[in-house]
DNA sequence: CGACGGCATGTGAACGTACACATGCCCGGC
DNA sequence: GCCGGGCATGTGTACGTTCACATGCCGTCG
């Protein structure tokens, strides 16, 4: 290794290029690029002295040049609203780690609001860098029309899958998900399940409403108004308090763990002792999930996966080929202390 | 803004170059050049005309060209270690933000491990992506030597502060944090507290080790050996357990949340209450910090302020101007309930 | 009053790659 | 034995930008 830092270190002369590898290896340039590009026609042998003249000089291919005659870079661009959150943020990292040993970059951008013209801008960006397709992580419904109005020629993939989806999106099975969430709360004996929702317009704080709703129909139980949270803990600890005035309720399904776990705070300051005067499940089983007090109740989601996932099908519609097919990811569902019957009076 | 999607659709024509400004501004190809990179010396009438045919084409400057032939791309890497967690997920995201709003895009890529050679791969990824810099948040001691052992002539910025740092680090004092917490727990009239440290090779572990040591020196107080932990929740989990079986301590500091919130919940198992029986106090303020039971007591870092300042501190090595001066930034030490004074028997 | 310097602009080339086309060769079929 | 075709390779050029150098003009100073 000490060979490969010297190698790279202190050379202030020009990198090498496609014809000094040429050069060296006695041939033209272009059955070197036939080399980089693995063209079949090409004798073993020279290919060979090519590659050992590669080596020789260490030569790299010019990303630059290559984006600027193919008018494609090798770059993939991430879209997404909350980067800084767990789910995002875990996605992002495998996104970035099986689209680097496919050959390929990452550049993320973030979406400052999830107006039209927010997401104008931002994938205006990307194309202005030639990317070659993009994983939106951002998950409100307005992205989806935004993206299929402009019309662009970049492929693109997301994580989320939206009603009548058109197969460019991957299923992470959130509307299951929220049945099991809620059918095990059911399954406990509650009968007044509240519902702490994500915010109006995200694909999945209307996924995992509409799971909670087909949980309580298939066991004929009344709807009661759910509560339009933020996904913040800070909300949830909000909700909590108000909620608690209300009482007529024995469990609460909330969105995603954050909530869930600021709304056992609120709770906890009302004087409700969770799971005993309620019951609490989350969603999305984020690392702290289980060592909360009490542990809490949530469904487990495959972030790595689906990240690998996005990669596998975005790259597959970049390079033409037939798009893999998966099964849905099944989401999990964790059932811990924070679930319990309810307590009759 | 249907304008906007409109002019971006369905346009299949190649997009407009230079030359076609200059042919439509009546001057030459080097005179839009000029105006595009604010060279003084271009009347201003003439300067008008351009800027004309440019918004009137909708002309975009193609990047990859541009990189070609300055050998310099406007894009600055990332490298981050554990990028889906909550602070380097954090400061990447308004690294993100700053860079873009300086006209840079941001690429990441992920250290799979802390070994020369891993590090060695991740940077030259980036160099061969010719990026105009890297902003390191891979906090390993090790980094720092890999990094100045390849002499790389790209600028790098590190968010983390290493002893003898040759000011192309920033000051988040995590020293001082540390030491704050320790304080805090000496306060409240402990004299017997763990600390449950970070990974060996970390810069972050070291530096709170020693605020936690500098905290027992000032006071007089005993050192009892550290728990050397991963970081994770899980580890906390497992150390408590561990902990409450040695029995000779009454606080603990614990070097990040995370671990603090396994830790607590480790005690929880093991029959001891915090803070009655131990306090704990954690590092870093992760969002759900407040929410967890007991309110965890703990030294608020700004992460996203540390991503501004790294982008503005990287920018001016790129462009050749002076080193903006930051005051430290302070941390603050959040006291809350799980922290409490020494039950006294 | 002529030379000279600075301003405003233009001309030509270079960056490093991939693509289109051209070339020479060998092999097999009629 | 000749010709067509595929294989292996070479030649030239385009991509869109910036840089180095050239040019014409005007004002100023000796």
């Amino acid at each position: 290794m000490e060979q490969a830092t010297e190698r790279t270190s202190g050379r202030r002369s020009p990198a090498p290029s496609i014809r000094d590898v040429a050069r060296l290896a006695g041939v033209s340039h272009q059955t070197v690029s036939r080399v980089l590009n693995e063209h079949p026609s090409i004798r073993p042998e020279t290919k060979q002295r090519v590659l050992d003249a590669i080596s020789a000089l260490d030569y790299r291919p010019n990303l630059a040049a290559r984006a600027l005659v193919t008018s494609r870079s090798n770059v993939i661009g991430v879209m997404s609203a909350t980067i800084g959150e767990f789910g995002p943020a875990s996605s992002i990292a495998t996104i970035e780690e099986a689209a680097r040993t496919e050959g390929y970059a990452v550049t993320t951008v973030n979406l400052p609001a999830t107006t039209p013209e927010a997401i104008g801008v931002a994938v205006r960006q990307l194309v202005r860098e030639q990317i070659a397709g993009i994983v939106v992580i951002a998950p409100q419904v307005r992205v989806f029309h935004v993206l299929r109005g402009m019309a662009i020629d970049v492929p693109f993939v997301s994580l989320q899958t939206a009603s009548g989806a058109t197969g460019e999106s991957l299923a992470a099975d959130q509307v299951e998900g929220a049945r099991l969430a809620t059918a095990h709360l059911i399954d406990l004996g509650h009968r007044d399940i509240v519902h702490l929702a994500g915010p109006q317009d995200w694909i999945e704080a209307e996924s995992r409403m509409r799971g909670y709703l087909d949980a309580l129909r298939d066991a004929d139980l009344p709807t009661i108004a759910p509560v339009r949270g933020d996904w913040t803990a800070d909300f949830g600890h909000f909700a909590g308090i108000e909620l608690a005035r209300r009482g007529d309720f024995t469990a609460v399904f909330a969105a995603n763990d954050l909530m869930a776990i600021g709304l056992m705070h609120g709770f906890r300051d009302a004087g409700l002792d969770v799971p005993r005067d309620v019951s609490v499940v989350g969603f999305d089983d984020i690392p702290v999930a289980q060592h909360v007090w009490p542990p809490l109740t949530t469904v487990h989601q495959d972030f790595p996966e689906l990240g690998r996932r996005a990669v596998e099908l975005l790259l597959a519609d970049i390079r033409g080929e037939e798009a893999p097919v998966f099964g849905p990811l099944e989401p999990q569902l964790r059932a811990r202390a924070s679930s319990a019957a309810p307590w009759r009076d």
